[in-house]
DNA sequence: TAAAACTGATAACATTTGTTATTGCAAAAT
DNA sequence: ATTTTGCAATAACAAATGTTATCAGTTTTA
């Protein structure tokens, strides 16, 4: 057993139901990258061929506005997925660039794949539909909170759902995860409000 | 045929491929509701046991906070989809309230019906995969829209989304969808800044 | 190891956005 | 038909948040 792919194993055994046979197959079709702290996954307008998963290290999904400041819309940590999900179910240009924060492990799952895998495994569509929704409540989730809670509710929260955080990033990432400057993020820190 | 079906059929036929047996089997399951201007279909707490879709009329999806102010995450047009997603999926009791904004007429997806739908239709799975995949991209473009553009802007693209919902709502639900208060909105619409 | 780049705190100031209250008009209820 | 309620505009003010600049301490790079 390839220990590079025990954690996606385990993550996609929670769930679907594969048997050896169709693992054995499947799992063929991964592969495995290492990347450096700083190296990019996926460029702006390229397109998201692949969804990333992440075996070690910390990945970071954002876009760049017009005035050139970057928003971060999500990190990727141990066992969690990275990938411009519109780019990469539609196979249009990318809007979103993936960074690694620090040095990576990554494992590969192709478009095509994915899309293999929709119709070979028998659970291969279910596979897509609690991907989505996981991801989907994920994204609700951060909509009501961006709706409900205070920018310090919310750094505290994101300590939450992505444990340790705030010790593996500078804090200006956080500011923009959060949608507030560095410098407001900071005055909330410090109290001195 | 069912003409308070057609709507629904025709939306399900545009995701999958459904023979005239399946459909049969599975449309005798729909119920077809009417609900008056202000009335509620779903309370907070209450578990979302139902999809709703709408036939006619128009549905507001909003969740309350703690000082009392309603935010409104989403508008659910004709031949439109409304739900509590988390609380559908998980049966877990409601965050948000769903109410008629018009006199509406409403086509109902039972808990049960849709899991039915899943290991009994051949693209059941799939059904559920690509409606998740359609309103994780919704939501997905929403927190890009409220980290990139202003109140102003997302007022424009929010015509775009909910073609006449300007006609259709009174402004302060507007306001509310777009996260700002209804004086600040007045303000932008005015150009009293 | 020296230089350069990065980071986070802080201050001063500008801008955006919210809150409350008032008013006139329109829509809905009785 | 009249009363009540709801809605949108507006003003005055308060609070939240952004912008720019500076500085000291780190970390990274050459």
């Amino acid at each position: 057993m390839n220990s590079e792919l025990s954690h996606i194993q385990a993550n996609i055994n929670s769930l679907i139901e594969m048997n050896e046979e169709e693992w054995t197959y499947y799992s063929a079709m991964f592969r495995v990258k290492e990347f450096k702290k700083k190296e990019i996954l996926l460029e702006v307008n390229d397109i998201c061929s692949n969804i990333f998963f992440v075996n070690k290290g910390l990945l970071r999904i954002y876009f760049i506005e017009k005035n050139g400041d970057e928003s971060t819309i999500y990190f990727s940590q141990e066992n969690d997925f990275a990938v411009d999900y519109d780019s990469f179910l539609n196979q249009t240009p990318s809007n979103y660039t993936i960074e690694a924060m620090e040095d990576s492990q990554v494992v590969f799952m192709s478009n095509k794949m994915v899309v293999e895998g929709y119709n070979k495994l028998r659970n291969g569509e279910k596979l897509g539909r609690l991907l989505a929704e996981k991801y989907f409540l994920i994204f609700s989730k951060k909509i009501q909170n961006i709706y409900t809670k205070t920018p310090f509710e919310r750094y505290l929260l994101m300590n939450e759902q992505f444990p340790n955080i705030r010790q593996r990033v500078p804090q200006h990432y956080i500011a923009s995860y959060l949608n507030i400057s560095s410098v407001h993020l900071s005055r909330l820190i410090n109290k001195k409000l």
